[in-house]
DNA sequence: GAGAATCAACTTGTCATATAAGCTGATGAC
DNA sequence: GTCATCAGCTTATATGACAAGTTGATTCTC
């Protein structure tokens, strides 16, 4: 639902700060850049040819995402990348395919900790126009089955409405980043069209303990639709391994 | 474990644009910002009396927190409260108490849907080395009972090994953020130094089931531990209502 | 020679001014 | 009325200057 405004995979011209970020992160992650001393912002105007306004905003960028750590008078210094905030999508557009496929693997963890729970919690507490929403979402994606983009579209927007009818904006946000980062994989259920069908009915199924007020019933029919959504992930890292194998 | 440079609550002085991106938000969220759009870089310049690089400074800051939407041409706009980055301490910090409590509460039941996974999670994979690590930490809180600031600190490193030993950089960026956020309202527990005591005890029964390896054990320690910090922070809330209701 | 005070060089923070580039709404042609 | 145009607003970037903080070497003191 957020940030829908920018929603249509366009082309989009990023601003110098962020395409500067986007290099300098990539610099790091290979190793270049040595013992967490980062670039300073005369370096980095020099190397990248900016103006040193530019240079500055790339470096706070990247303060922003707990990249580095930047103070008056003191270089500034990378910090350890365990710290890095991995739930931003900037970061992870700038991460190696490598990384990131751990990273996909680690929220779908999250996922499967967290949305059946969630959908219990919304089971107790959810609105008659909510679950009449939700029931549109089905018809819709049931509609859509054969254009995997429009049909994660309203995916993700049905549940997001879940989550969000647990009333809790620390996880809504939680799971708002989770699932960003996942759209942007999209290919992996793409690439298996006919799964959709199956996702259908998954939802259906939670729609309908949601429906019945059973949070048992969402609870375990949430459990089984991210178990279905594993099984997909795994074929398609068997799939990417195999290639990366023959090559 | 992150940010420890900047821990010991000094007087930190911040940059301009953060004081004026804090001035800014509590303009925002009282109302005073009508519909929406967000002064300009020009404006805030004028208005605060700084040069128009710390406006733009400011705008990109809270931006960053998802507060304002900002590009070439158009006009800064507000975004929905809905969708403001809750997960960033500076933004909690400049939030009313009001709602910071709010939020609170939010966090606490994030916590109570993660740890008890965590440590289960972490009971199957955790190494010697880290319990070595917890056990330690557990002598140091229950020496330190009598100084709740310290014990916190502990306890907060004890909490995120747990987490740690997860190995999920997404689960490890959420608990941290929830537990930041958490310390920010340490006189929570302060008010009941007896309850620290009793922590201590959750600790050591956390503790055992790990190093049994038993996951359920885990769990279920876990779970009570936080749940008798739910009792503290419900008390909490009572003692604050009836003091507002008196005023 | 060991330790403390000093300072020069470097770094980030802030200011001022200028120009480029993108958007919006009003104006005016047809 | 419809559409193209454009003036005026906004943000994006560049340049140059100075303030303020940090660091490490130099120098001074004992």
């Amino acid at each position: 639902m957020q940030r829908r405004q920018e929603s249509p995979d366009a082309v989009k011209i990023r601003t110098l700060p962020v395409q500067v970020a986007a290099h300098l992160t990539r610099r790091i992650v290979s190793g270049d850049v040595e013992d967490g001393r980062a670039p300073s912002e005369l370096d980095i105007s020099q190397e990248f040819g900016v103006s040193r306004v530019v240079a500055r905003e790339t470096l706070k960028i990247l303060a922003s995402l707990d990249v580095v750590d930047v103070a008056q008078g003191r270089r500034v210094v990378v910090r350890p990348r365990a710290e890095w905030d991995y739930l931003s999508p900037l970061l992870i557009e700038w991460l190696p395919a490598e990384i990131v496929g751990e990273l996909l693997q680690e929220l779908h963890q999250t996922r499967v900790l967290l949305e059946p729970e969630l959908a219990a919690m919304a089971a107790l507490s959810i609105t008659d126009e909510t679950l009449e929403r939700l029931g549109d979402e089905i018809d819709r994606m049931s509609a859509l089955e054969a254009d995997p983009d429009a049909y994660l579209e309203v995916d993700h927007e049905f549940h997001m409405e879940i989550c969000r009818a647990a009333d809790n904006r620390i996880l809504d946000r939680i799971m708002y980043s989770a699932r960003w980062l996942g759209t942007a994989s999209r290919r992996i259920t793409n690439e298996a069209p006919a799964a959709l069908r199956k996702a259908t009915a998954d939802h259906a199924e939670i729609y309908e303990a949601l429906v019945a007020r059973d949070p048992e019933g969402a609870r375990a029919a949430m459990r089984k639709h991210l178990r279905n959504n594993s099984t997909l992930l795994a074929e398609k890292e068997q799939r990417t391994e195999r290639a990366a194998r023959r090559r």
